[in-house]
DNA sequence: TGTAACGACCGACACGTGTCAGTAGCGCAT
DNA sequence: ATGCGCTACTGACACGTGTCGGTCGTTACA
């Protein structure tokens, strides 16, 4: 077994089939062993040894040239801003496609969209793609439609018209916020808006928490802030000036939380009892910190093995039928913070 | 333009030709713009208005067949450890390679390991290879070199023997935490090392404080501890009790230092005064709490790119040198906390 | 008028695979 | 002796692309 050289020219099923004596054809019956095809044993083995020996691994490029399609999902995904909320998510996906025989492929790049975008995806010829909803825009779904992807499905915080849309509404993450604060008996209410990378879901989130507000006849006060220590500091010191401030707030997000948390302490408020703190993404640290932290969750692991069900059935059987209506429903997992 | 369904066969540049009324060869002509080939700019354009029109894209799984590799660089990633020290690696990474034309797939499997996994992520013909160090076993980078993979990278705590590897030496975090107590003047020190998932982190980082604290003769004592609040706690209220409790606390990481802070202040202690804290990651969160958490930081997205260098380096050069050693060096961040 | 050079395009091949149709060998019933 | 069915295998084709060599028409020059 010489040693190889990086670049050298992989082997083919043809040297495995010279290796072990036989045809090209039979390589390819023993790799794949199609229904109502007989290798004898011996055969089988020989040809095994040969594989082995050469370390051969049959090209996927081929073999999906060949079919049509390959075993691919893909994932268009930009990483930088849904880190944490998306990890649970692929990671669940990706055991449950695997149970398949699916690979889920993670195609990082951010830059594209729209039929370019697809283009791009298209050219590796999926089984299925799942893209951020926003990206499917002008024309994409048809590209892709044309290149003969069997399943398209789109996700994020808009459902797309075409194409079955795993939805998370940030809507409704802020509206269960507001509802277990009032359920909870609290009248005057604070949301948190933040700026930033992420403004838009705050701004979600803020409309989801307003509705519920009104549907209760309960007041709650916009409050936008940046994502500086400082700022919110700054909101604290206002509330303690107020003769009736309020006595809880949904603080968009954990990180706010966090902060909010450490300014009241700062500035000598105790929570929950001079105010409430709920927070949103149920990030790791809500269970490690005083008080724990009241959180927002969305169950994104148990959306993974649906979503892998829905490629599957959309790749096997071949009705292709939009309309499913994925929607992600968050929970509030109640701590001690609110 | 008639509606597509989804699974339809996707358009060949045969199809193009076809519709501009020109040969096979003079669409991948104008598509392809090969160095010496001119084509009238007529039918350079009949060309390109016949691939809009059908939405052709070239398929990816042909043209890597015909040419031999994909322009895919593959990322073999278990998403679950390591998701928040690793996203912005990846993010740089990947516009480093899209500047080349390269992009970057990655594969998340986290089962398989060794020869097997090696075979699986030949099959795709990838340019270049960055695997997790402990992943490529047992004739793992034999068979990727054989698979005509051009570059292999290894990425992890631990260098491998035959691969340029990028080092997250955690020791190394460990070493600056303390050194960096050391050089505030503090002399009686602790280390958390965290059970858990994790474990292996919190051994490393408390091997590199050990060896610090040894070369300054210092006194530093290792503190095991659950990822649960309580046993934080317990800690805290332990060191109450004695009558030289340390006076610098390495946390092992940023969720530990959250966490013991916050422990702290429960007792009435206050941060850095009665006690300096300093984590590790540099979480978002540091910057958002009070005190400011002192931190930890690999840099990450400097590595990002200098990976794609090197990638971009041995695919282009084809002079394949093993025995680069990338070492990302940990750097405190002083923060109020320690 | 002959021919050389050149621009613009085309035909044909190879890449590695899966699979269909076909064949050689053999036992067995007619 | 002939035909049939079965096992175990092989030969040949198609998938979609990039590229090499070749051809056809036009222009330039002697």
């Amino acid at each position: 077994m010489s040693v190889p050289e990086a670049g050298a020219k992989p082997p083919t099923s043809s040297d495995v089939a010279r290796l072990a004596g036989v045809s090209r054809s039979t390589v390819s019956y023993v790799l794949n062993s199609p229904p109502g095809v007989r290798v004898s044993a011996q055969t089988r083995e020989r040809v095994m040894l040969a594989v082995r020996e050469l370390g051969y691994a049959p090209s996927a490029p081929a073999r999906s040239l060949r079919s049509g399609n390959s075993d691919v999902v893909l994932f268009p995904l930009p990483l930088q801003p849904m880190g944490q909320l998306l990890e649970a998510f692929i990671d669940e996906l990706t055991e449950a496609l695997n149970r398949h025989e699916l690979s889920l492929l993670i195609h990082a790049d951010r830059t594209s969209r729209g039929a370019d975008a697809a283009r791009q995806w298209a050219a590796l010829r999926p089984l299925a793609v799942m893209a951020e909803s926003n990206r499917l825009t002008g024309g994409a779904v048809d590209v892709l439609k044309r290149a003969g992807v069997r399943a398209i499905f789109a996700w994020g915080r808009e459902e797309h018209p075409d194409v079955p849309t795993a939805i998370f509404d940030n809507r409704d993450t802020g509206r269960v916020a507001v509802r277990h604060l009032i359920d909870r008996g609290h009248r005057r209410l604070a949301c948190l808006v933040p700026s930033g990378p992420l403004a838009f879901l705050g701004e979600e989130r803020w409309a989801g928490a307003q509705a519920a507000a009104e549907d209760a006849g309960v007041s709650l006060r916009r409050v936008d802030v940046g994502y500086v220590r400082e700022d919110v500091l700054a909101i604290v010191r206002q509330w303690q000036r107020e003769s009736e401030p309020p006595t809880a707030v949904f603080a968009g997000n954990d990180d706010f939380a966090l902060m909010i948390i450490s300014a009241l302490r700062e500035c000598g408020w105790s929570v929950p009892d001079d105010m409430a703190v709920v927070g949103a993404d149920d990030l790791p640290f809500c269970d490690l910190v005083w008080p724990r932290l009241t959180s927002v969750s969305m169950h994104t692991r148990t959306m993974g093995s649906g979503a892998s069900d829905a490629i599957t059935t959309l790749i096997r059987g071949r009705d292709y039928r939009p309309g499913g209506r994925m929607v992600v429903h968050p929970r509030v997992v109640v701590r001690e913070s609110g």
